[in-house]
RNA sequence: GGAGAGGUGACCGAGUGGUUGAAGGUACUGGUCUUGAAAACCAGCGUGCAGCAAUGUACCGAGGGUUCGAAUCCCUCCCUCUCCGCCA
């Protein structure tokens, strides 16, 4: 595609049996979704929700009432030639149902509307409070101190080009290059084959989404300015932020067979961010960058398996880290800090002894039904029945920030980097770089 | 990008504006038959919403329109396929 066509923006469609919790759930438990959404942070009012919901449903039951006389009327014609006073009758209807629908399609719209924002609920373990209540669960490893920062251990090596990044691309963005580059490539290659010997199903994912997919998957809509995403001018589309995006709408109005769950994929690909404001934090070098590459696992399953499968998931991440030998402590975040799709999140942080602190390098979360109702990704129980699948996704490794954990925790006194054992298989058993 | 052909249930595939939620076939489920299996035969078999249920209603790519009535007619968009062009 040589030009990029400018459309008409497709209006938003929404979708009525796409909401985002339950809404018979909300209708029997208002408190606790309303509890549930203060505590993520959301400013949201069930109450209104419900009110919502009622003038809605109402009016779709007096539509469906006219519906059924008109259809009735129509039964009549049906064969003979219509008589003028059953046309006649027919038209008033026409024209009391038309009144009546686009009081429905408001009030569908209106709900919708308040539906979009209201997050998930959170498991009943989540500490309650903002990020400094997430609560550490394990640690591993020994704790090392002083090394040099990776950005500095690296240009010295003509490791890493920021400066050439930003003038090709722009600020945060960057080149790896010579044994830097074949580090990442090493890494990635570890984890997938992990990943393949535990029968994930490797994907490469499309780099972008529609508008759909995106907010289904959780990911904010084009209307928030605080979007992390990108989005392609004229196109409906964003660059994914992480390969869980495509790897959520994969099955996206399917019905599965609950013989074939759960479904294990492993989906790579590059991440873009675009991580407005926070230049001024402390994001030097390729902790926090525009776009860097990652493997990412994910799971659909079993609404009784999801809490087995995150803590699986959590294990095969620390897997891959105490076979880096790199020292982390497990977190299970907070309430305020959870997003709004996951009911449990837990971050594996590496331990830096550069900032002498923990940094977060990956992330796994079970979002429970969210982001399969939103997509309307469901299963067929043996017995018939239909009900929405689980969904958890996790970082198996975010390129970028592994290699910062990799140099901090594996550079020599004279400038030259160690390499993993576990990596050396994939870098022509070179020992030290 | 140009030209053409299409988008119907898990799949294939009928469908004249009203008798089509949708023929027929396949797959699947249950049953009969059989020593067992196959075959044959009989029956069942979409999803959402409302309802205890009976049932009502909506959905034939999406959204609008025409009509008393639309899977069927009109418009817009999306997608797929074939040929041409272009290209890793």
């Amino acid at each position: 595609m040589s030009t990029t066509t400018v459309r008409l923006a497709t209006p938003p469609q929404i979708i009525y049996n796409q909401t985002m919790l339950d809404i018979k759930y909300i209708r029997e438990n208002p408190d606790a979704v309303q509890t549930a959404a203060k505590n993520k942070g959301y400013a949201v009012n069930i109450a209104e929700l419900l009110e919502s919901d009622k003038t809605r449903r109402d009016l779709q039951g007096e539509t469906d009432a006219l519906r059924e006389k008109r259809n009735a009327i129509s039964a009549q014609m049906k064969g003979g030639k219509p008589s003028p006073e059953l046309i006649e009758q027919g038209k008033l209807i026409k024209d009391e149902l038309s009144h009546i629908e686009n009081r429905l399609r408001e009030a569908d719209e209106n709900f919708a509307k308040i539906m979009m924002g209201i997050p998930n609920v959170m498991a009943d373990d989540v500490p309650i409070g903002g990020e400094e209540l997430s609560v550490e669960i394990r640690t591993w490893g020994e704790r090392k101190s002083g090394a040099i920062d990776h950005v500095d251990f690296c240009e010295k090596r003509d490791w890493l080009d920021f400066e050439r990044g930003a003038k090709v691309a722009g600020a945060k963005f960057y080149y790896l290059k010579n044994e830097l580059a074949l580090l990442e490539n090493a890494i990635y290659q570890f984890a997938l084959g992990k990943l393949i010997a535990k029968n994930f199903t490797f994907m490469t994912v499309p780099h972008m989404v529609n508008q759909r997919t995106a907010e289904g998957a959780g990911f904010a809509p084009k209307s928030d300015k605080e979007s992390n995403e990108y989005f392609i001018d004229g196109e409906n589309m964003m660059l994914v932020g992480t390969a869980e995006a495509p790897l959520t709408g994969y099955h996206a109005d399917e019905i599965l067979d609950e013989d074939d769950l759960p479904l294990f994929y492993a989906g790579y690909s590059p991440c873009y961010r675009r991580e407005a404001g926070t230049y001024g934090k402390h994001t030097r070098g390729l902790f926090r960058v525009h776009q860097f590459n990652k493997l990412e696992m994910y799971a659909f399953c079993l609404p009784e398996q999801s809490a087995d499968i995150h803590e699986k998931i959590l294990a095969i991440e620390e897997e891959i880290w105490q076979e880096l030998e790199i020292p982390y402590h497990v977190i299970n975040i907070a309430s305020g800090d959870l997003g709004a799709p996951a009911a449990k999140k837990y971050d594996i942080e590496y331990w830096s002894p550069v900032d002498a602190k923990y940094r977060e390098l990956t992330s796994c979360s079970n979002c429970t039904d969210y982001q399969a109702r939103n997509l309307n990704i469901r299963v067929r129980r043996k017995n018939g029945a239909i009900e929405t699948v689980h969904t958890l996704n996790g970082t198996a490794v975010a390129l970028a920030r592994s290699l910062v954990a990799i140099i901090e925790n594996y550079q020599l006194p004279d400038g030259r980097l160690r390499v993993p054992i576990a990596l050396q298989s994939f870098m022509n058993e070179m020992e030290i770089l």
